[in-house]
DNA sequence: CCGTATCCCCATGGATACTG
DNA sequence: CAGTATCCATGGGGATACGG
């Protein structure tokens, strides 16, 4: 944690800020989906796609190929017919899922504690109570 | 971790995702910022709006409001005028930031690794490596 | 000081069709 | 099987002006 010159705290600026660059990237719709989905091993394209509900193929491969830039995926292509392309966790994707894996824990743990404040929140302020 | 009737893993569909509700929550543009920002002491939304580079009053009215939804944040109006109003985080806002924390120092930690994987990626993709 | 209300741009991402 | 290409709807979020 910094100070700037008056006294005022700095934190997670643009430019200079780890937990934006790697945050950002994994914050999106699918990329945690997909880590935990290979966390206990490879897999191929299409069995991601049926097991990572919902998911389209465009968008499998747009976040497979940014997990595999950051180094966390490594993609392997075995040269047969028809095709067969391998996705498996690098040690540092395995690194980053152990990570997230603190921070899904504490989720689970308070959920009810969330669902419970968000309700009693949307109640005091007479929204709908529909949320899940 | 789950297995169907096939023996395909299955993991975060939408309906029993737990992280999902979370993560949707606080991956989105601020909410880590202003997590942050709270985490040593409470402080009041101007003083919060120009210690977060680039937030605009509109967003951060907004995700505060959605914090306080989820009890990590809570509101202090002090009627004096002008209005004063504080915010501080609540004991589950400040177990979910040391959560964080530890994403945030992975990050940090490897921040240079991941870095080091997008430019060679981009440059055998031949693409701009304009990235910071 | 602390917001709310509008307008509006543009990136995210779904659907669909096509290829090696 | 494993993608790419294209079109297009939705909403996140910036800019600005105004209100208690």
């Amino acid at each position: 944690m910094n100070y700037n010159e008056t006294g005022k705290r700095i934190f997670i600026r643009d430019e200079n800020c780890p937990i934006r660059n790697v945050v950002a990237q994994i914050g999106d719709k699918w990329s945690i989906l997909i880590l935990f989905s290979l966390a206990d091993g490879a897999d191929r394209f299409n069995s991601l796609k049926s097991r990572i509900e919902g998911i389209s193929q465009r968008m499998l491969t747009q976040t497979l190929r940014e997990l595999e830039r950051d180094g966390f995926v490594e993609r392997t292509v075995y040269p047969q017919v028809p095709v067969k392309v391998e996705y498996k966790l690098t040690e540092l994707g395995q690194g980053l899922t152990k990570s997230v894996w603190g921070l899904v824990s504490w989720a689970n743990e308070h959920l009810d504690e969330i669902k419970t404040s968000r309700n009693q929140y949307d109640q005091e302020h007479n929204e709908k109570t529909d949320n899940q």
